[in-house]
DNA sequence: TGTACATCAGTGAACGCGCGTTCACTGATGTAC
DNA sequence: TGTACATCAGTGAACGCGCGTTCACTGATGTAC
């Protein structure tokens, strides 16, 4: 690699420090963090090329290959951990303390707040394109591990709107359906949002779709 | 609807026959329509590239110059198609001898099924990429031309909502406001179900999505 | 203690590929006179 | 009427580029004896 050859190169000038023995696997987390960063500053996915992580992280390309099979595996890795990490969110987003509603709100809110930060992550995640047909033909991603990647989402979304409909506070009949019902309007509007920042959102629309798929009887945010 | 009926030139037969003189817009629909033809066979709008257009439509790739001015546009001209089909499918989805709530419904029902038909040119359209960030701040794609895209669409499922408020069947305080909610809500579904195939769908997740949103009061499709 | 050697972490050059795009062109068709 | 010419619709070859991936390698670090 030629040092200074006028490309924005963010790393260290010189050869790549090589990590210690039987550190080996730290350049995996770091190779991870150069691709989000590429992909949020880009907010394309195809701009995720080994090459382009390689430059990010300051290291050659085929550095990579130690640590991921290929460039579908890096992609993979992404989003397995930003579902990870929106599961981690949701989890985290209630106070035991309070209200069932009060945390449902509170959860639905954390989602829609996780996916603003990230809108590139979150549009790429839930994007379909590194589970594209192809790829899970080729076996690189298996679709049974896609699916499983949000349930842990969906399980928090569950047992917080099934917490509402024992405390009385929401009229669902069936808390397993209506859950998948209430994500699919927080992703709509997650994703919607991610992809199409012109459009004039009308004040309170995420709460005209959340309370009402949610069961909620009144909602105490809006007068 | 799609502007060339016929079926693109099969390269088989050695040069594309040319367009008669003052014909030569024929060939723009049949390069939009091998490029559709190229997007719902790979799932992938990275494969709609200019070379596999053009062996697709029998024709050589600069050809494709003179009528679109590089591959950013075919890839805009497409979601811009996509997203009139779909305003033509909800306009003409409704009976209008029919009640205020059954119309809405069966446009709920029309904007489903048409996302469902064509799942990933409505990934496509609605994913992002072809207007992302650098597309719009290089001008190829300016961003309000992009959010009015959706518009038409937006507006059916808005006035229907407001005929079933008139009608008395829907609770919906703020139609307007409603209507984006909805339209949130079938996006979402419409969007999840374009990418995840192999999740789990329960039975009668889209009526649980559309009534509560449209503040229907029951829904006479469940039992 | 020294030293030979295995292992680890990562490199640089090179490959073949498909890509978007430019260029000068070809052959058919219409039109002016 | 014939003929010269303009226009149209589209082509084939070539360009430079960045890409994923392979390959043989380098230098540092740990380990056995």
């Amino acid at each position: 690699m030629s040092p200074a050859e006028g490309q924005p190169t963010p790393a260290a000038s010189g050869r790549h420090q090589p990590n210690r023995r039987g550190e080996g696997n730290r350049l995996r987390g770091a190779i991870l963090a150069a691709a989000a960063e590429v992909l949020d500053e880009t907010g394309n996915e195809n701009a995720v090329t080994l090459r382009a992580v390689a430059r990010r992280a300051g290291i050659a390309a085929p550095s990579i290959y130690a640590h991921f099979d290929d460039r579908q595996a890096i992609l993979l890795a992404l989003a397995e951990q930003a579902f990870e990490d929106l599961a981690a969110a949701l989890s985290a987003a209630a106070d035991p303390g309070t209200a069932a509603e009060v945390q449902l709100r509170a959860t639905c809110a954390a989602y829609l707040e996780h996916a603003a930060r990230r809108p590139q992550r979150y549009r790429v995640m839930f994007g379909g394109l590194w589970s594209a047909a192809d790829a899970v033909a080729a076996g690189a991603v298996p679709a049974d591990a896609v699916t499983a990647l949000g349930q842990a989402a969906l399980h928090v979304l569950t047992a917080r709107l099934q917490a509402c409909v024992d405390a009385g506070s929401s009229t669902s009949t069936d808390p397993e359906v209506d859950a998948v019902a209430l994500w699919l309007g927080l992703h709509g509007l997650a994703h919607q949002r991610a992809v199409s920042t012109a459009f004039p959102w009308p004040p309170g629309v995420a709460d005209r779709v959340i309370g009402p798929l949610a069961g909620l009887r009144a909602d105490p945010a809006r007068t």
